[in-house]
DNA sequence: GATATAATTGCACACGTGTGCAATTCCCCA
DNA sequence: TGGGGAATTGCACACGTGTGCAATTATATC
């Protein structure tokens, strides 16, 4: 059926090393001959075997991506600019789900070991323990997107946003609207982003010589129903804040619908603040003002930096290295900063949004 | 560095065909050697190779996914539901992004032709001309989402929405709610989807004996901003419409976006009806009513399709097969339908949205 | 014209795995 | 004890490609 390099030797007469040879432009074959083969691997729709190939040169120009999902309109955005790079370099990519399950993690890892994928990015907000072990087994180099492994096996190496900055630049940013009282509504307990994002929120007070209150922050979940139960918690304060910065945009999405039953106004009653500029934070009303994570450069410097990785030495391997990008802020109607509304905001970098 | 069969072999004491047997589990072997191979396999950290092993058996047990962009929620949802199912069949998916440049669409297929992929899935609108030459000598079977080819190859596959039947059942739900005059927001034109769904809301028309009036129908974009600029020509009408179907949810965001700034109440002035239920649409607030796209399980059935056109024989690719799946309505507040606020939808669907 | 040199090509092996067939070993029964 | 059959194992080849080395041919130099 499909057409192989002796294929082609046969029909022109020679060998299958000058076939070979001649495909890759060697100069140890002749111009007419290699012209000649050319044109014929090219008339007989021939396509050179990827794995045939990689079998003896020991790179399969494949890496593989792990996510906990692909849904994440986040983590989409971050895969898209992996695929997108790694397919400048000339590598294509292997997608993997884990759906946040230990069994499928390893599972995944497993198969992608199988693959002899050249290099792994793992854009998975919690890299399991059981994982970690089958991936120092793993010949290839792991870098880590956004998420810090907790043993840190012998090499570690890792793109990501920094929080305190950005929870930091948030929190100035109402402070400079002219906000005192300032609630933070947390993430998920015991996740390292939320520390390092109220760590930025407490040393923008400092700077501003805002003194800390606990009563001012809330627990909450990462998700939208996170944002809808603060709203009441810390609207029943006996000081009520003026402004709140969430842990990340979909709390602050939650946040904004709780406000909106509850007859707060937002910007007015309640100026609120996200973090990652998810496409949704365009489009609720009011538009959500928010830290924007550089996210596809975070995925085409994670791309890079695997690559780099993938052909160094093996020496090279135990150095640890880590990026860490700053996010910008994007303001918006809910802390009272755009006039009007963003015309069309976020659809610009859509283009493929038809259906 | 990595452990091969015949690396065992050597340690085992046996040859390396006995290894491959016993590791394939054969009746050949027998049990004690079976026994000892496998637990020397695995001390050992043996991963067999797919390359080595897919080159002898013809399959790589790897399908390829194309897609215009990955940040499309819409196609995310479906990749997911691919990924996921594929994986359950014990195969992988190499992902793709076309980014709709023709050449890019090219030299994605011609790499997934060396990678010899055992089937390609295809969720991208548009199939472009070049494109489909370029798949008609891709050995791998082909299989459509929501996306006719333009010339029909010497065969082809596809699952796909039934457009007709969502826009009338759509269209049907705002004449129960005794609307008669009802505008339909179209895409961009000459798409086929577009066509489709135009005369389900026509059909939907002519069953309550409506007239249809052409001046109700206005040409969109497929995008948030086509809704948004049909707003005022619906509503400077003389005989304005009291609801709209539009061709999709993008479209029916632009529209609740521009009739808020136009202080046109929404579901009160204008209902709304959208059609893929994205996200967003559970997010906007009015929240959307819309026609679901059952997108979990186009992705399944298009898997499922592609690997059972991947075992069979070439003879039977000739047949042309299409399942047509129905889409399901999503009543929210746009329409007057939903009492409150919808709780916390969609978030059940995107567990893992954390960051 | 002979020889040295360069250019071109083919042979053979390698990568890691699966499998038909022959060879060997083992056991059972006459 | 010999023979026959079953069980087990190894040999050798295949998949498609790259490459060191030897062999062949063409060209240049004396």
């Amino acid at each position: 059926m499909t057409v192989s390099i002796k294929d082609i030797a046969k029909t022109a007469g020679v060998s299958h090393s000058t076939v070979s040879r001649a495909l890759s432009d060697s100069p140890l074959v002749s111009p007419e001959t290699k012209a000649r083969i050319q044109r014929l691997a090219r008339e007989m729709g021939y396509s050179p075997d990827a794995q045939a190939r990689s079998l003896v040169m020991g790179r399969t120009h494949t890496i593989g991506v792990v996510v906990t999902t692909i849904i994440d309109p986040f983590i989409a955005e971050i895969v898209q600019a992996v695929e997108s790079t790694a397919h400048d370099h000339g590598y294509s990519v292997i997608l993997a789900s884990s759906g946040a399950e230990p069994e499928r993690e390893i599972a995944t890892v497993e198969m992608l070991r199988s693959k002899r994928v050249d290099a792994l990015i793992v854009a998975s907000s919690r890299v399991g323990a059981l994982y970690q072990a089958h991936l120092d087994r793993l010949g290839a180099p792991v870098v880590l997107i956004n998420s810090r492994s907790e043993q840190s096996g012998g090499y570690t190496f890792s793109v990501q946003v920094d929080n305190q900055h950005g929870a930091c630049f948030a929190t100035e940013h109402l402070i400079r609207r002219g906000h005192r009282r300032i609630a933070y509504i947390a993430g998920a307990a015991n996740h390292s982003d939320d520390r390092e994002r109220l760590a930025g929120y407490r040393r923008a007070l400092e700077e501003a010589c805002i003194t800390f209150d606990s009563d001012l922050v809330v627990r909450g979940t990462g998700r939208a129903d996170g944002g809808e139960a603060a709203l009441p918690e810390i609207m029943g304060l006996s000081d009520r804040p003026t402004a709140a910065f969430c842990y990340n945009d979909m709390t602050g999405i939650g946040l904004l619908r709780a406000a909106r039953s509850a007859g707060v106004r937002v910007p007015d009653d309640l100026a609120v603040v996200g973090f990652d500029d998810v496409p949704f934070a365009a489009y609720v009303s009011p538009s959500l003002t928010t830290i924007a994570q550089p996210k596809a450069e975070m995925g085409m410097r994670a791309v890079e930096m695997a690559l780099a990785l993938a052909g160094a030495e093996a020496s090279d391997l135990s150095v640890t290295t880590n990026v860490v990008l700053k996010g910008t802020l994007v303001v918006r109607e809910s802390s009272g900063g755009g006039a009007a509304l963003e015309p069309h905001a976020g659809l610009a970098l859509n283009p493929g949004m038809v259906h």
